[in-house]
DNA sequence: GTCGTTAGTGAACATGTGTGCACTATAAAC
DNA sequence: GTTTATAGTGCACACATGTTCACTAACGAC
């Protein structure tokens, strides 16, 4: 993890020398990082990344995936990999980053736009489920190497997903059927909601994306559960004296 | 799979033929596969699915593993591999079916003895996830290649999960709160309670053994999760008319 | 225009990989 | 005892892998 910071760190401090020295804070738009110089790195460490996450796309897992491979679909030497990662682990690591990126993007949307109560359940796992399809690299990525990357990689998402979890219960709080859940209670639940999450989401990214009969059965599952989730935290804290 | 079955049958009916021919049906105690010679195959079948679950252990996933590491790791030259599997490929069915039968038999010493209905699911929950633990290499396959193996052994797990959830809900129904409840609306709540359980068993098997804490942590945890869900259960079809 | 920096190249290396083949030793069948 | 079947060996091959190194080309600073 302080490998990918310290490089990205360093990224940014030359990138901030040059803006700096070339650009005496004047009016221009200031496209952050310009340069056709940087643009172009930007482009092929890009091109790495994609390349990684087509590779994990069908059948393999991220520790089963060489780096010459993975330089070999980007369209570059596999030497030339080492001028933007250290080695694997550090762009699993970046991967870690864009992914909980989108994931984050797909909340503060949510949460810019709320939805009206009517049918909320079932519309906020549609939501999901769609945008997790939209963004399937990403989604599966994170379901795979959750549970079987590297040990930095997997503590990196548990952690996001950690993370996720907490804004999950914050945003809980303000429902009015869930008074009386102290913080514990209030995370413990939301983690049973992202768990049906992430399982549904596995499911739909293993679903052929043309059967929609079965995509249907998905979202239903989902939401079913995600109801009954509901219906046990409208009853929390009557019976369990705790 | 088919291919793993074909191997099985065959050798099946290579001992059925020589212990037909070798013993006239008499009154040996007949230990089954009898014969110094296919005692001792089994015996490095064994070392080489036994070294495949120790290498997968720590950081790694099943489609990193290779043949030659297997191999050496049960201390038999790479070529004496093919004796036993044509490939990873169905050393890794063979996996799925043997940590899915210790699972199985966890679920039929459960059924055998049964607890008293006090304090039944903190008592199942303490139940599963000790055997969880006391098998945690097989526990820890199937929660890893779950999502990440490639496709055969990925669907078998699937597979062997989907029946695992039937047979839950199968028992599930014996609970009289939970009347109302059709065949799907069943599978779905033993669904929830599935990923629940394989989420705590993912921290379990990640979790620091002399952490007494932090396993009691993860242990009441689930507890909760189990009790929110069969608070809703009991709620069940009295709002939602569906 | 000149020159330094650097993203990307191509070749080389030592090592690891899957798989085939002829071979040996020994349990089992006769 | 003689013969047969076979689990395990040792060696070979062609190929994939991570990493290094000197090199080239072109952008950006001056």
């Amino acid at each position: 993890m302080f490998r990918l910071l310290k490089t990205l760190g360093l990224q940014c401090a030359m990138r901030l020398k040059r803006s700096l020295s070339s650009e005496p804070s004047d009016s221009t738009p200031a496209s952050p990082g310009t340069g056709v110089r940087d643009e172009r790195k930007q482009r092929t460490r890009k091109a790495l990344l994609d390349a990684a996450l087509t590779l994990l796309d069908g059948e393999r897992s991220f520790s089963s995936l060489s780096l010459r491979e993975v330089a070999k679909v980007a369209g570059v030497v596999p030497a030339a990999f080492y001028r933007h990662f250290t080695g694997m682990d550090e762009l699993g690591m970046s991967l870690v980053d864009d992914s909980f990126r989108t994931l984050h993007e797909m909340m503060r949307v949510a949460r810019s736009a709320p939805l009206p109560p009517a049918n909320l359940i079932a519309r906020s796992v549609e939501t999901f489920l769609r945008y997790a399809q939209a963004h399937r690299l990403h989604f599966q990525f994170i379901a795979k190497e959750r549970v079987s990357g590297s040990s930095s990689v997997r503590l990196a998402i548990r952690k996001e997903l950690r993370l996720w979890t907490s804004e999950l219960a914050a945003d809980l709080v303000a429902f009015p059927k869930l008074k009386g859940f102290n913080g514990d209670d209030l995370r413990m639940m939301a983690g049973l909601v992202v768990n049906a999450m992430m399982s549904a989401t596995e499911l739909i990214l293993d679903a052929d994306l043309n059967d929609a009969a079965e995509l249907g059965r998905i979202h239903q599952l989902a939401q079913k559960q995600l109801m009954l989730i509901f219906l046990g935290a409208a009853q929390w804290k009557s019976k369990p004296v705790q």
